[in-house]
DNA sequence: CGCAAACTTGATGTTGCTCAAGCTAGGTGG
DNA sequence: CCACCTAGCTTGAGCAACATCAAGTTTGCG
């Protein structure tokens, strides 16, 4: 998989709590769990709003979640979705800045803000850690600012399905994807509108590079030419 | 200024060096400050490229850097202009995700990775305190995408106004403002051509919202109609 | 079975892009 | 000193991609 496709907004890193526990054996882990509680939220609930103080540290251990921010006409601009491992609600200044809501039914891992400031100061490498997760968090959203900014219709979408395949399948290419959000939330993320996005998966479906065998579900059938077309390379044999 | 209206991709954050040594008294400064060069670039001149190796960590001491992005076909975006105390070159896997070019003459005061990723480990507060200017940029450059994708061209522009005017007098609203940058860099900064920005800054002339002495100044006359066009409520009356 | 929400498809409209001239300012050499 | 030259900017005319508006269709659920 290639950076170019690789857009989602935050990382893939486990820092702690439920999926860390899991999977790291650090001093972090325990004095995480100490703080953490366990949580779920339903589709279309919200965790916290635009705005809102930043009281907690999330971690998404399952699920899936939609970040946002809205224009005052209504406008929305979903920044990413996220998955389970993913972190979220690291607040610049005490306000959170997009509103969080659950897509599916979500469980998630959370920490007072305090705690976790706490342990930012007194936990070596915890903060290393974040700013890791942080950076990369950063290069993706660069990554889909390209996107919105220079991409055309096929290509977001091209995209986005690559994106929901490396998400899901840990390997680079599960044929099949499961696509738990809405055309508009998808349209929402690519700066598209519903119908484009309708209109241009049954394009991608037409010239046999995926298939919808039902809205949630798309299978990916030629991955290849998938990747030429996010990458933005759309007309190579000029 | 409004959170909408902040949406520059680095966060102005002194962490050390000769911007830092003025205003900061702290640890880390005579670390950094053992550990630094100072160094020149010339307009257009190149710092490092998208997909180099990262090698050293720059502060902008003087001047102007544009970063940013290519398709392979030579579509370009802009993630960011960076000002006198913006910190660059923090790559996530040690390969530099955007090319950073000098607009103006810069200084710049440069760290090698090596020693710079020593101070993260051993300097207390270090790494939190580069958190915090990394989740800053997080967030401009979730507003950076929420204008990418969704405002009209004449928001867009007004956004970019006001950023130049905030970038510089560090007053709240400093009428005149100097712009560096070719129409062609606010262009690709803003995910338009330059025949629309061009044609968007003669409309707001038009309007009375600004004046335009020479292509590179801009004066700011109707600061808050500005705001609104830049937040999206260009038709708060209806 | 019926209802509502989500999705698809079609017809039309508009914003911003493309292509094509002119214009302006700053720098250079005759 | 001035005319030229070039890079950058502005302006105009036509066009294309995507948005909008408007039906239909499918899906999932009570």
């Amino acid at each position: 998989m290639t950076a170019q496709v690789v857009s989602n907004t935050t990382a893939k890193f486990d820092i702690g709590g439920i999926v860390a526990t899991r999977t790291l054996g650090g001093p972090a882990t325990s004095h995480l769990m100490a703080v953490s509680t366990l949580q779920r939220k339903a589709p279309g609930e919200t965790l916290f709003a635009e705005g809102d103080e930043a009281e907690s540290v999330y971690e998404v251990v399952r699920g899936m979640l939609r970040l946002y921010k809205l224009l005052p006409d209504g406008r929305r601009l979903i920044t990413g979705f996220l998955s389970a491992g993913h972190l979220l609600g690291l607040a610049p200044e005490g306000v959170c800045v997009y509103t969080a809501e659950a897509i599916t039914e979500v469980t998630l891992c959370r920490y007072k803000r305090t705690a976790f400031e706490r342990l930012i100061d007194e936990v070596p490498g915890f903060a290393k850690r974040l700013l890791a997760v942080t950076s990369h968090e950063l290069s993706a959203a660069q990554n889909q600012m390209l996107l919105l900014g220079r991409k055309a219709a096929t290509e977001k979408v091209a995209s986005f399905l690559l994106l929901m395949a490396g998400q899901q399948g840990g390997d680079d290419d599960a044929d099949t994807v499961e696509v738990p959000m809405t055309r508009s939330d998808i349209a929402d993320y690519l700066g598209l509108t519903i119908e484009t996005v309708s209109r241009t998966l049954t394009k991608l479906r037409q010239d046999g590079l995926i298939a919808l065998p039902c809205p949630t579900r798309i299978e990916i059938h030629d991955h290849d030419r998938l990747q030429e077309l996010a990458a933005g390379e759309g007309a190579t044999d000029l």
